[in-house]
DNA sequence: GCCAACGTTGGC
DNA sequence: GCCAACGTTGGC
């Protein structure tokens, strides 16, 4: 199976892409949503992730790669979900912002902006390029 | 701070 | 198994 794109959420406040430069890698964990439980169990080592700052920010800002595919995330006492592994791969020369996001027809059915609150989704190629594109190559 | 979207829970 | 109530997320 080829590679795939994703996208993650996550509060900077919590825990930024800055935080994940600094630590290395981090365990994703604390999804507790059906549809994006699925997402990180299709996510395949080397996969890349756009990583997005939610309530500030309001922007991708890095790219980051899987390093751990999915296993039992271990703050979840029912054992439903699951989490992933990711290491930062580096910053977007330019954050591309939300609102430049949704002004971009190539981006008009992105799973992230049709469904606001799915804090994991899939980013096709031609998604991927277009941002990429948008934040300076 | 408010509100819309939407997933989850629980009564029936 | 349906559906109303409730909780959470996230944009504005």
């Amino acid at each position: 199976m080829a590679a795939s794109h994703w996208l993650v959420k996550s509060e900077p406040n919590t825990y930024s892409y800055a935080d994940l430069e600094r630590d290395g890698r981090t365990v994703w964990d604390g999804v507790r949503n059906n549809a994006a439980a699925l997402h990180l169990k299709s996510m395949q080592e080397g996969d890349e992730v756009l990583f997005y700052h939610s309530q500030e920010g309001l922007a991708v800002v890095g790219v980051a790669k899987v390093i751990r595919t999915a296993f039992p995330d271990a703050s979840d006492p029912s054992g439903r979900f699951v989490a992933v592994e990711i290491a930062p791969v580096r910053p977007l020369k330019r954050p591309v912002t939300l609102a430049e996001m949704k002004a971009e027809p190539a981006l008009s059915g992105m799973v992230m902006l049709r469904q606001g609150r799915l804090s994991v989704s899939p980013v096709s190629d031609a998604e991927w390029a277009a941002i990429l594109k948008m934040a300076g190559g």
